[in-house]
DNA sequence: TCATATTTTTTATTGTAATTACAAATTTAT
DNA sequence: ATAAATTTGTAATTACAATAAAAAATATGA
């Protein structure tokens, strides 16, 4: 039972876990207690074989006979995932883009605190979102050192993400989270994750017009 | 020469595509003429090999001794990726997500076209979002009628996405870019594309915790 | 309590994607 | 015109991920 992971997990494996626990959470609400790799494959849409191998990477969670328990699982998933901790963000570029995901970390992602905001915008520095200060980009590293933060979000238009992102690197940061529809470089150890609105449009586009509904992102 | 493309292209290679194409626009506004698929590797961060396998499961689209004439294969890669038209899309719920899709399709992304927006706010219905009034989303169905899109555009909550997705499948829409933080049943033939945010957040959570930076989305 | 149904765990197999290696074509330099 | 260097296209190999099968453990019902 618990957590062994020893060798590397492939990506394809962690990026299906967030899915596995948004289910069990869905599947708590209800108050369900238990459930089989089987009635897992229907509500994910992943084979009941793939989801067993899937959580035996990192321990044996389920119990013969019987299933997973429902909200056992739910917990060692966000522990896998390190939602055990909280992580505090800053989100750089406070245009529509930027506070909607402030509003969404706020309202729906708890473990995830946004704790400061950044824009060039002198019609935005000052103003409060979900009672955070727009500061003033030019101030963001000094503000980094005396509030450090986790996560990066980068907001901004394609020409500025890059210098945000050597900012971001510079004032220790673990991870970033880029929505500029560029790729930015980072330096050595930093967590990237892309989040390219423009890849995934074209991608539809791509389905679309060659009538191949292969759905499922 | 030119768009074989006979077997299934595995979703793995099509994901890849929107990047090349990304990339070989940058360089045409540079000015470069020519590129090898070695120095495409170093810009993409994909092998060579993979590159030149990728774009050959659609035709032979490069000269053996000279590589690929880059406005020749970025015209290509658009025409693989269906880009060589006109898509019109409706967004269903116009928060701060919503807003600031439309902003980046109006104001980055030509060949998409929004043409209508919804929502169930009173405060928002009425309102002009670069030049689209938002419509009572109560109303969707019969303007859907009038003026048919071939894109839905779901960036409401969780609780209202699956009824959009079910009007939406009504509506003859080709496809649908779901941006709520949750799965949806969609009809037979219908493209998903689902931008999970919760789930690359989690995803995110899970390198920074375990120190693991392996780069790229 | 025992036999049977479930259902996970673990191992083996298959299938798919990525890499490597090399032959064929072209360009560039002499 | 010829040789050397470049670079694609593709076949062969390797590596990896997904599926299936076998084995082990538990639960259920008579």
């Amino acid at each position: 039972m618990g957590m062994k992971a020893n060798g590397k997990i492939s990506t394809a494996v962690i990026r299906r876990l967030p899915k596995y626990r948004r289910i069990l959470q869905e599947l708590m609400v209800k108050g369900v207690e238990r459930i089989s790799s089987n009635e897992l494959s229907a509500l994910t849409g992943f084979t009941a074989s793939q989801i067993r191998q899937d959580l035996n990477n990192f321990g044996g969670f389920g119990q013969q006979g019987y299933g997973y328990n429902v909200e056992g699982l739910h917990g060692q998933i966000g522990n896998i995932l390190g939602l055990d901790r909280e992580y505090r963000m800053a989100i750089v570029g406070c245009g529509n883009l930027g506070q909607a995901i402030a509003n969404y970390a706020t309202y729906y992602k708890t473990g995830f605190v946004v704790t400061s905001m950044f824009d060039v915008n002198p019609k935005l520095i000052g103003i409060s979102i979900n009672g955070i200060e727009v500061q003033d980009y030019s101030e963001m590293q000094s503000c980094l050192e005396k509030n450090p933060v986790d996560i990066g979000i980068i907001c901004t238009t394609k020409g500025s993400a890059q210098d945000v992102a050597d900012k971001l690197c510079n004032g220790n940061v673990k991870g970033i989270w880029n929505f500029a529809p560029t790729d930015i470089n980072v330096c050595e150890g930093m967590v990237l994750e892309n989040v390219h609105l423009s890849d995934s449009l074209n991608t539809l586009a791509y389905f679309i017009s060659h009538n191949d509904p292969r759905n499922e992102a």
